[in-house]
DNA sequence: CCGTTGACCCTTC
DNA sequence: AGAAGGGCCAACG
């Protein structure tokens, strides 16, 4: 396990319930902003327990079929966890689109 | 070290 | 609006 994807998986794992993030944002985050080919693959491997499902396209669109068996269970699982979904079969990420850590160094 | 692959993303027609 | 091709970066053999 390299330390780039040890970071995608922690940043991952802070991803709150009832958020989501994309994968260019993970790559960001993670170090380096063009991998975001990397930080698919992760999930691929991702080890059980990650919520990976949290992970989306830039566009909001969820990923490909084979991913947790259709992408109607992907959808299932963030409504599961509230998160809401446009008419076009999209994730909303103007209001679910996780940031990142937020470095807590505001004093508050 | 080199070549191949890939849960991405952008550009072009 | 839909489809096709390339670039980027890292992991694996």
């Amino acid at each position: 396990m390299s330390d780039f994807n040890k970071r995608v998986y922690d940043l991952v794992r802070q991803i709150p319930k009832g958020m989501v993030c994309t994968y260019g944002h993970l790559a960001l985050l993670a170090g380096s902003p063009r991998a975001s080919r990397i930080v698919g693959a992760a999930m691929y491997r991702a080890p059980g327990g990650l919520p990976c499902h949290r992970v989306l396209y830039k566009d909001g669109t969820l990923c490909c079929d084979q991913a947790f068996g259709g992408k109607e269970i992907q959808r299932q699982l963030l409504e599961a966890e509230g998160v809401t979904f446009l008419p076009d079969g999209r994730v909303d990420l103007r209001r679910h689109l996780w940031a990142g850590p937020e470095s807590p160094r505001t004093n508050g």
